[in-house]
RNA sequence: GGUCCUGUGGCCGAGUGGUUAGGCUCAGCUCUGCAAAAGCUGCUACUCCAGUUCGAACCUGGACGGGACCUCCA
């Protein structure tokens, strides 16, 4: 099997890939946070993940995936002002956080599915970790490199860079950071500037709060991640990946947990995804710019001319390097669904081609170059343009202008179960099915039937009629040396 | 302000010292009663300036543009 190469965030180079403990694989991806609906920017991480999921399993290994959902945030909700009044409001009427959590999960999980990203082996919670991140905490502080002040535990950053090297994913010095970091309000007790919380005290307006030993309050920022990688992936695993808006700060401040904690950095391959921008920004809550996905299926987005449906979107994401940023406009989004057509639609033609004795074309090479793309970290849009070739060589035999072996025709079938539908995920879409489209088909049948007769009487006016008026329906029909076809 | 990334044809996007991915759009041809589809052909691009080199979109330096991070963020 040819080498699999990864680009590590922690030696900014592609790098061979070579598991702990193969065919064994443990890899980790910071998840959504579930306060609000996910919009398109984080499912394409989610997405490029699933990608790389799907082709480690491809190439054989068992991974556990592990991404987490974020659900103990900081909601706060109506403060009581102690007046009668407002004190005893019923209890259904306040704020119910994980009324919220849940509403949120189950959009995230519908999308997900939608877009057939494969669930991950665990997607473990923070609130169902409080415990654990509470002992992670414990043992920090017992290593000397966090402390505690009026109930808040904080991680001692300038400690630790004592004897580690805390920006190792950023390549940036320690003192320039120091100088330039913005000083946070509210966290005063702090001793160093970049000092980060493992445990935040919770005022009385916060919704979500548990019992510690430094008192009542809730986890800090950083600290689920390490506690749950740790748990269900080990002290040390092989992947560990989130979008790069992360990198920076929350996969910094994870490195230094799990080093301050056990004393081993926890994932051997850091991979970063990139950001995916509208007009060349950033697509983020904050800016007001994000689309969610149902806008997208739906076409209601003001940028849209049109719906577009999710494995469209998907392949529209398969299009671009997950290292790259991938600019959206209604434009790209229209070319990548008639690729996609494309793509499905010589898939079609593939399954009614007939064998020759002889092949004009060679298949086997372009089965390696498809594996060569995905092994140059995973490279989807080389892999795409060699698929094409795939969609000439197929249309081409069927139009009789190249021959296809058996063994062509197998192979281009298993390249397309391979790439297409187990590596990118992407499926066909309204396949017929059921009654009403049995009856579809044989009215079909007798409608193209008269139409022919039509046409061998030369009475052209009647079948372009019949034509036009099934195109304004959405049913597009085809002419052909074997008669005519149809699609909707 | 600091750190880092980036600038490719009408549009989207790979590539990264020599041989010009791919998709979409557009034009022509083949096929066809006409279309559609498909195939073929064409549109030969790499922000600018200077340098290294036999040779640079690709390396180096500079300028300008865009973005990300430094603060919860995929």
């Amino acid at each position: 099997m040819e080498k699999l190469f990864i680009y590590n965030t922690l030696t900014r180079s592609k790098e061979e890939f070579k598991p702990i403990n193969p065919p064994f694989l443990g890899m980790y991806v910071c998840g959504p946070t579930v306060y609000s609906d996910v919009h398109l920017g984080n499912c394409r991480t989610f997405m490029s993940f699933d990608l790389i999921y799907r082709y480690l399993i491809h190439l054989g290994y068992k991974v556990r995936y592990v991404r987490n959902v974020t659900d103990a945030g900081h909601l706060e909700g109506d403060r009581d002002e102690g007046d009668d009044k407002f004190a005893k409001k019923a209890k259904l009427m306040q704020l119910e956080p994980m009324e919220i959590v849940q509403k949120y999960t189950v959009g995230f999980r519908d999308i997900m599915s939608l877009f057939n990203n494969l669930p991950p082996s665990i997607e473990p919670t923070a609130t169902g970790h409080i415990i654990e991140q509470q002992e992670m905490t414990k043992q920090i502080i017992k290593n000397g490199l966090a402390y505690e002040q009026n109930g808040t535990v904080y991680f001692d950053v300038e400690k630790f860079a004592k004897s580690n090297n805390y920006t190792v994913l950023t390549n940036r010095k320690l003192e320039e950071l120091l100088e330039n970091t913005r000083e946070l309000s509210g966290q005063d007790d702090k001793k160093g500037r970049l000092d980060f919380a493992l445990w935040i005290k919770a005022k009385p307006e916060h919704l979500m709060k548990w019992p510690s030993p430094w008192g009542i309050g809730f986890p800090g920022w950083h600290i689920e991640c390490s506690a749950m990688s740790t748990k269900y992936l080990g002290e040390q695993f092989d992947i560990h990946g989130g979008g790069m808006d992360l990198q920076a700060t929350h996969h910094t401040n994870e490195i230094a947990q799990n080093i301050a904690y056990c004393g081993k950095s926890p994932a051997n391959y850091w991979l970063h995804t990139n950001m995916l921008t509208v007009n060349g920004q950033k697509m983020s809550k904050s800016l007001g710019n994000s689309f969610l996905p149902m806008e997208l299926f739906t076409g209601s987005h003001p940028l849209l001319a049109k719906g577009f449906s999710p494995m469209a979107v998907r392949f529209f994401m398969m299009q671009t390097h997950y290292r790259s940023t991938l600019d959206f406009s209604n434009d790209a989004l229209m070319a990548s669904e008639k690729a996609y057509n494309r793509l499905m639609d010589s898939y079609k033609v593939l399954q009614t081609l007939k064998a020759s004795d002889k092949s004009s074309e060679d298949v086997p090479a372009l089965e390696r170059l498809c594996y060569a793309a995905m092994n140059d970290d995973f490279n989807t849009p080389v892999l795409i343009a060699h698929l094409f070739d795939a969609i000439r060589m197929i249309n081409s035999a069927n139009d009789k202008k190249a021959l296809l072996t058996q063994s062509d025709l197998e192979l281009l079938k298993n390249i397309y179960q391979h790439f297409v539908f187990d590596v990118m995920g992407l499926k066909k879409e309204m396949e017929k099915s059921g009654k009403a489209n049995t009856a579809l088909e044989h009215v079909m049948a007798l409608v193209l039937e008269l139409r022919d007769k039509a046409k061998a009487n030369k009475d052209f006016a009647t079948s372009d009629e019949i034509r036009n008026k099934l195109n304004a329906a959405h049913i597009q029909v085809k002419d052909s040396k074997e008669g005519a076809t149809w699609s909707i």
